[in-house]
DNA sequence: CGAATACAGACTTTATTCATCTATAATAAC
DNA sequence: GTTATTATAGATGAATAAAGTCTGTATTCG
């Protein structure tokens, strides 16, 4: 089990919005760039931080991606559920009579995970590599 | 990202060993039609619980699978890193002077749940089921 | 208009998961 | 010691998901 590289990308493509570019917009040819990766497999994962509200798009030239006002509130599971999706990381498969007590505890794991990851922010590193 | 279905079928075998038959041997055949599972794939799963030293396995007749001595101490985290191995879920696949910050947070994370998983033993549940 | 940008979908390639089959080794029962 | 019963190992295949490319379309600035 493993996060996919796509997340690995867009945490670091966020950072570099956070870290050097708070306002005026980057596109996606700068960003590939900057991280070393193809542009077109980074404009989907960017896409997909659009549509979970992270960041915004301007389309035409001298467009490009730009941080929404609450980069302060964003945080890494936003990023990692914008690309990984919602959906348990277990999944019990067989056909219990109530729920799988099995499954129960996996879960709760997996949101003591989410609770880290969600109470440390993009904009908290930003500062690190600054300072 | 998900856990494999092995990691459920381990788990599920686990807790039945620990539930209905600590003490005597347990066939594959017995296990893989009380799980409802292949055999041959499920002892792929069994045979990994025996390299990471979680149970014993008896070979020729009358032979089967066997908890260890220490069963009260299995825990979840112990059966996932058996079949799952331990390696990190995520990666940074960027070469950065020192060690990537976003690598350290999500690590962090990770620990949050493995240190979850670590405390709960799968004789907890089978302790719950009776009850 | 024309260049620069994001967006969407089809497509390909590669890797991983899931599963089966076959053969080998170990051991208990007879 | 032979036979039946069990685990173990390795090769193989099918299905699914991840990683990445290509092409075309829509939007907007100059």
């Amino acid at each position: 089990m493993k996060y996919s590289q796509a997340t690995d990308y867009a945490l670091h493509a966020m950072l570099y919005l956070v870290d050097e570019a708070p306002d005026k917009p980057v596109s996606v040819q700068l960003l590939a760039e900057k991280l070393g990766v193809s542009q077109t497999y980074l404009s989907k994962m960017l896409t997909k931080l659009v549509k979970a509200g992270l960041i915004h798009s301007i389309s035409g030239a001298n467009g490009g991606y730009r941080l929404k006002r609450s980069q302060e509130d964003i945080s890494f599971l936003d990023v990692i559920q914008a690309i990984e999706g919602t959906a348990s990381l277990f999944e019990c498969s067989f056909n219990h009579r109530n729920e799988c007590l099995i499954q129960q505890v996996v879960v709760e794991a997996e949101l003591q995970m989410e609770q880290f990851l969600k109470s440390k922010k993009i904009a908290d590193l930003a500062k690190q590599v600054k300072g």
